[in-house]
DNA sequence: ATAGGGTTAG
């Protein structure tokens, strides 16, 4: 059919009488059949499909002349209900689906019922074949939590299946957690793009599995295989978690050299990498040296120097932000507190409290109250942190209650860490860092068949407690060692390495602190020497590949335990090396024998 | 059609 007729205005229609209106007058014209007509109206009703979905149906029953692709352009919007009933009425017209349907049908396709439906089809109108609709078909069984039929499918593709097929199923399979899945079909490749290599890679990072992200990473670059942004941020991820500084460094410095542009994503993880790799300032320079600062950016920085302590850096950096015209969210909110909280400075905590959440309208959430409680909490004013939680306006959850059970642990208040920590453990009856604590209390006071009920508690209920895991970077590698484990290849010189070191330290005043011991109470009898505790493994690795005046970097997955960190503090001075440790929430960094937490932590 | 960032408490 030929198009006569004015071509539509480019002006879009904002209300819906105005779309009424203008309707009847192309009814009037004769020009409601027109292609462009046609599809201004629908773009209109594109917008909000769910409320005007009953009169753009109507309008393409009627339509005089409908084509697929006037179906088509409205499905991505539709609620799967309505794109249901759309298709239906394709379907009755008759009129035919075409190769662009199902891509755009199937993606928000739900519940699986309606895939499967849309499967049949696909088979029926013989689809069978076409990538795009294989590839939609897959994604939409992946997130429809069905790897099993997506398999199935993807091993029937055969010559139809691309690349973007075998990367949907490596991203789809991993986003349900089947990494393993995912690297078989990843190793199965034919063919990989960038895309493929980012999605294998992200994968493991979402697991906790960095390093075998970076091993990715270096194979992609064996290859010969340059990044891109989405690459580089992603290692970036990667080096962030396992706490590879140097590595990381090594990516930043290819962003700069290569060109890839620093936007603000990428620019974000890369001043959360130098933050969490315990290097502030060098996250500072990166920071001021970006032209816009982005919220999550100035967030971040923010976080950054909160959980290294510089509650005072911090706090003056949230008032540049405001200066600087950017409003905080309810993230600024946590990592302000955060920060207050970890420096000590309760009353300026309050006070940014009050003032954000009235300045800004923020509505306080579970979170906020669980930082209240730890800014108390960790100051030792258990009965302020107790009245947070009394007058917040909602029950607290485990969250909050763990904040007042942490304080408990951390100053010594066995009675009312007795009282909490039961109840705790009630409500989060999985997590065992809540039994180990709850155990380790009760034993600094010598309680030790409250200690054994804590004990057969976590037996019946088959928790065991986490491996502690220790990650040193020398010189570019990055090496782990995990709790008493023997498995690195120079195991036998790094145990006689850390008795050496615990006998010098000894020599100097150290004297071992057995109240954390219970750290192993999973382990029952064969309850491991602190001597093996993965970060004084690591240190005395640390201390056999480097020299007087240097600084080691470690990464655990756990908090640094009491025995630790007084370990750590005498070999920064015996043995003259900076070591900075990444606990599960904050940094310790010794120096001559003392840490920046102030043996507060 | 497939890919990347920030958050407290244990």
């Amino acid at each position: 059919m030929t198009t006569p007729g004015p071509t539509p205005s480019p002006i879009p229609l904002t209300t819906v009488a105005e779309l009424r209106q203008h309707h009847s007058q192309l009814v009037r014209l004769g020009l409601a059949s027109h292609p462009a007509h046609a599809r201004r109206l629908l773009s209109f009703l594109a917008r909000d499909p769910a409320s005007h979905f009953p009169y753009a149906a109507r309008l393409l029953a009627h339509h005089p002349d409908p084509h697929p692709a006037l179906f088509n352009s409205l499905f991505p919007a539709l609620p799967p209900r309505h794109a249901a009933r759309l298709l239906a009425l394709m379907l009755s017209l008759p009129l035919p689906p075409d190769h662009f349907t199902f891509p755009r049908v199937l993606p928000g396709a739900q519940p699986l019922h309606l895939v499967a439906q849309l499967h049949a089809l696909l088979l029926k109108l013989g689809f069978h074949a076409h990538t795009q609709s294989l590839n939609a078909l897959l994604a939409a069984y992946l997130a429809n939590a069905r790897p099993d039929l997506a398999s199935r499918v993807f091993r029937g593709g055969g010559d139809a299946l691309d690349v973007v097929s075998w990367t949907t199923m490596v991203g789809g399979l991993c986003k349900l957690g089947r990494v393993h899945d995912a690297r078989e079909v990843f190793d199965g490749m034919p063919e990989r793009n960038l895309v493929s290599w980012n999605a294998m890679m992200s994968g493991y990072v979402k697991v906790g599995r960095f390093l075998d992200a970076l091993e990715v990473f270096d194979e992609m670059r064996a290859r010969g295989v340059e990044g891109n942004g989405f690459v580089a941020a992603t290692a970036v991820v990667a080096c962030t978690g396992a706490g590879a500084l140097a590595r990381g460094r090594e990516v930043h410095r290819w962003v700069e050299r290569s060109g890839v542009a620093m936007d603000e994503k990428l620019a974000t993880a890369v001043v959360d990498m130098y933050c969490k790799c315990g290097c502030v300032e060098e996250a500072r320079r990166v920071f001021e040296a970006l032209p816009t600062k982005g919220l999550t950016l100035w967030n971040c920085m923010i976080g950054g120097l909160a959980v290294y302590g510089r509650g005072e850096d911090a706090v003056e950096l949230f008032g540049r932000m405001e200066r600087e015209g950017v409003a905080p969210d309810d993230v600024t909110l946590v990592n302000v507190l955060t920060a207050c909280a970890h420096a000590g400075m309760v009353s300026e905590g309050r006070r940014y409290f009050d003032y954000i959440v009235r300045r800004y309208g923020i509505d306080p959430r579970m979170e906020h109250y669980g930082c209240m409680v730890d800014l108390y909490g960790r100051a030792g004013q258990l009965d302020e942190a107790k009245k947070v939680i009394d007058d917040m306006p909602m029950e607290p959850d485990v969250g909050v209650l763990g904040a007042l059970f942490g304080a408990c642990k951390i100053h010594g208040d066995v009675d009312l860490g007795d009282a909490i920590g039961w109840r705790v453990i009630k409500l989060d009856p999985q997590n065992s860092g809540r039994y180990v604590l709850l155990a380790n209390l009760l034993a600094s006071a010598g309680r030790w068949e409250d200690v054994a009920r804590v004990r057969r508690l976590m037996d019946e209920r088959n928790v065991s407690k986490e491996a502690g895991r220790s990650v040193i970077e020398i010189d570019g590698e990055v090496c782990q060692f995990q709790c008493g484990s023997l498995c690195h290849p120079q195991a036998e010189e790094v145990y006689a390495m850390a008795k050496d070191m615990m006998g010098r330290i000894g020599a100097e005043g150290y004297v071992p602190d057995t109240r954390d011991v219970l750290h192993d109470i999973a382990e029952e009898e064969k309850e491991t020497p602190l001597l093996y505790h993965s970060e004084k493994l690591a240190i005395a690795f640390g201390l056999l590949r480097t020299r007087p005046g240097d600084t080691m970097r470690i990464t655990k997955n756990l908090r640094v335990c009491r025995d630790c960190h007084e370990a750590t503090k005498f070999v920064s001075r015996v043995f003259e090396r900076e070591i900075v440790v990444r606990d599960r929430n904050r940094f310790h960094h010794f120096k001559d024998g003392k840490c920046s937490c102030k043996d507060y932590w």
